[in-house]
DNA sequence: ATTACTTAGTGTAAAAAATACACACTATAT
DNA sequence: ATATAGTGTGTATTTTTTACACTAAGTAAT
């Protein structure tokens, strides 16, 4: 987020790749700009951070303005400063990704006066970025990456119930690549962070698939042993 | 870095982890400070980055101010910015780490008036650190654990030439745990990064063992295909 | 020159993990 | 009843990881 300039040597922003899954596609949320520079381009949303606020409970403010959602799963990543990559003048902004289930109705609210809209696009075809942001998106994905094969974040992902082919989708979707189905069961259910659930997928015109839950008390009992795929 | 505190909403410094290792212990490189607040205790290095320099650059710049080396490998890690972290207003910093072998003596200048002196103190027994130096430091050891685990960064902490015995050595003090010698080597040179050199250790008062090189080039080649401990 | 000392350097067997691979089952829709 | 679409499962092979102990080579002291 780049709008607001008052006169200081520098400024520190932050901006934010919000990943969200809405069951078939990985997207991120897009602001298109109404203001220079790179008015009517998409950007990253972000924005200045506030005096008191730490860097935590500002990007999740921005997420909060833009989506009406909170407790989403945030991380800082990488700090951008170059000299140059704000045409009026020094902007340093430290980037989050947030991991975002979509399909819920709640996201989206009205937004602020910078921006036009803001709207969810699929990584596989994104438009020319304002500023330095498809640097900032390409860091975030290979971060996410990176972090899916070590850390149970896929679960953010996806709904409190749900089967292992969207799992399975999830991780695929992530990586870039296709996985072997019976050998990504096998996996995941080795790690014992799963609950399998009695009930079982609905409002599918084929067999429905089981649920499960991805178990936190489990996930803690294993006390930093870290997943490996 | 904290000393300079000009009025402004927020000040932006980098803070700096400098680990070394002279063939026996891992150090990092701690100022004792001169001026309030936390006159007299043990701080990193740090310093207010300037408005023309890239975040590197400016890294790179407290590095050469006080040890007088250049290129030297260095990685942005993680932002510091909790609104109590320094008494006396918003300081956001941003944390690196750098790996250097010690035991060139050019290492240590003159240093800024900020500072009584600057020492390499070894990581098994640090003192008390100034603001939230410690938290810094800890994430800094986090990240270089985990990075050395994928990432060819121990030769940095070795001369050009090595023995696989130091190159061990290293892996055990950054990772805190002992390796098994022929699991160590057999993996290791697995990688095909190493080059066996006609040349031997010397100066030792037992069988000298062969040195090696870390091969650049071979590293290249692998492309992107992870190391991994 | 013998001996004591210290570190270098090496191989194998067993266990565990990763991979490649194909078909029968089940629910729904027509 | 039949077609359809996705679910769910096992095994054999290869690769990787682990555990483990002795001989070789050079230096220093006598």
């Amino acid at each position: 987020m780049e709008q607001i300039l008052p006169h200081l040597d520098s400024v520190f922003s932050i901006d934010c790749v919000l990943f969200g899954f809405d069951g078939k596609e990985l997207k991120i949320l897009l602001i298109e700009r109404n203001e220079e520079p790179f008015k009517d381009w998409w950007a990253l949303p972000g924005n200045i951070v506030g005096p008191d606020e730490s860097l935590d409970q500002s990007a999740s403010r921005i997420l909060y303005e833009l989506t009406g959602l909170r407790g989403i799963y945030m991380e800082q990543y990488y700090a951008f400063g170059d000299p140059g990559r704000h045409p009026q003048g020094r902007v340093i902004t430290l980037a989050y990704y947030a991991l975002i289930r979509l399909g819920g109705d709640k996201e989206l609210r009205p937004i602020s006066t910078y921006a036009k809209r803001a709207n969810w696009l699929p990584i596989t075809d994104l438009p020319k970025l304002a500023f330095d942001h498809q640097k900032i998106y390409d860091k975030g994905l290979e971060k996410i990456k990176r972090r899916i094969k070590h850390q149970p974040i896929a679960f953010e992902l996806l709904p409190e119930k749900f089967t292992l082919t969207q799992l399975q989708h999830v991780y695929e979707l992530v990586l870039g690549k296709k996985l072997d189905k019976r050998n990504f069961r096998k996996k995941i259910i080795s790690f014992g962070v799963l609950k399998e659930l009695d009930e079982k997928q609905k409002g599918v015109s084929y067999r429905a698939a089981t649920l499960y839950r991805f178990d936190k008390r489990k996930y803690a009992k294993l006390f930093g042993k870290e997943i490996s795929f």
